[in-house]
DNA sequence: CAGTGGTCTAGACCACGAG
DNA sequence: TCGTGGTCTAGACCACTGG
């Protein structure tokens, strides 16, 4: 029967030159990820059935599948057969960080037990230039700074500072990250609205200055991994950039390729 | 009409406890996937189209679809709108080296030109407990080992040691490395027929032994990024170690995540 | 048991590539 | 113009979850 009496009739695209056809399922897709957006659906929420939702758009449950398919792939979508979808979540999943690309050389994943975490700092400040072209704000820009370092086993094995956009992280003291429970990105999902989904990280190696060699408790000039992340929301805007010294004698970092 | 007639009847799985259900696009991957490790298709080949498959194993094209979506998915076949399904390639892939995940500081990914390979050795020998682990060889089976260093723009940047098994790499040699233009991989694809799927890295910071700063033209105890590739075939079975050691003081090493 | 996602089919039509 | 993969639909049935 075709697409007609849908959604957007395949979308003509006015004036331009290339044609840009666009799938139903993918302009389902979008519409799904606006409700996503707009929290109509928060984080850890059971949304609307396939035949629910097929009925709103006034498609196909296939096409609805289709969209939802790739949502799931993409992690910002979890499917529970016989339960429904939800929306994903840092929070409540049994894996403790899904970002922490650091694994001990011997055990499993964390039978080290939970990480201690010790925040050493949050303030307020102006961005300076670098963190601000990183954010896509304007230097000068308020923003948060938070540090803090993650021990395992009793090793001090992570420093890492970040950074926040301070317009959307209002209110966010030392305090509230100290007596949270659980990954910081969950804290921000509950507290802020804001769901992390994606980030891209850069790694090199450098040699632990002083202060850092302190904190870590490793002799001055010892190898570390620094990675720098930035990681961006639903609407692929940056919201966070985060530096990290990793130490590496016990721990190494690992990716998957394919 | 349900799944009558077909290849396998829902996989019953004699006395076991578990019922375990198989889809049928799952039996059908399995299927391409045997014919792609038998060879009946190399790398580049073009594959039969949908409906051809449909009828070879007397399902209906959905059902060969969702098989080839998911083999797409993870880089084993690509789909191309028109022409067909091919086998892929780490040869005539226009990204260069599909495994490489070090990028250039500043500049576009590979505005570098092309990197300078020099090969400085190819050695057969035994292998050690360590390599024969990670192979799941018996130690002191036969591997060969090869050792090169890449240059960008001049500069030695990754310097590199692997082991591959012997059995599989008979005539591999330093002149057939040296001459071969393009991704290793490919050699070993169109020489050796065994394609890498897949591979796990392990990353640690280490600082320059003597040997290793003077191959890479730093002093001796700059922090180098350690890389410890695994890499797969088809069947899933590790075929090459590698251990690389990478500057980067202007590269880095990058990932994604979601 | 009802409701959800998951599988499978069959058929129509569309976009793309190449002759 | 033809053959390919890509989209969309409609309907049947299966597997899983929870009341």
């Amino acid at each position: 029967m075709g697409a007609e009496g849908s959604a957007v009739a395949a979308a003509p695209a006015a004036g331009t030159s290339t044609p840009a056809f666009s799938p139903l399922y993918q302009q389902i897709k979008t519409l799904i990820l606006h409700s996503l957006q707009a929290g109509e659906w928060k984080p850890g929420d059971l949304i609307p059935s396939e035949i629910e939702l097929a009925a709103r758009f006034k498609v196909s449950q296939g096409t609805v599948r289709k969209a939802i398919d790739e949502l799931a792939a993409d992690n910002l979508l979890v499917r529970r057969q016989g339960k429904g979808t939800f929306v994903a979540t840092h929070a409540e999943q049994h894996i403790q960080y899904r970002f922490l690309r650091l694994h001990p050389d011997v055990g499993t994943l964390d039978s080290e037990g939970p990480a201690k975490r010790e925040v050493l700092g949050c303030r307020r400040m102006r961005a300076s230039a670098e963190v601000a072209a990183a954010l896509q704000l304007r230097a000068g820009d308020a923003v948060v700074q938070v540090s803090r370092v993650l021990s395992f086993q009793g090793t001090p094995t992570i420093l890492e500072d970040l950074w926040l956009p301070g317009s959307a992280f209002r209110g966010l003291t030392l305090e509230t990250l100290s007596e949270h429970a659980g990954p910081m990105y969950a804290l921000f999902e509950t507290q802020f609205g804001v769901r992390m989904v994606r980030a891209e990280e850069r790694i090199k190696a450098v040699a632990a200055s002083e202060t850092a060699a302190e904190r870590l408790q490793v002799p001055a000039g010892t190898p570390l991994l620094s990675v720098e992340r930035l990681a961006y929301t639903y609407n692929g805007v940056p919201m966070e950039l985060r530096r990290g010294l990793y130490r590496t004698d016990r721990h190494h970092y690992r990716n998957e390729l394919s």
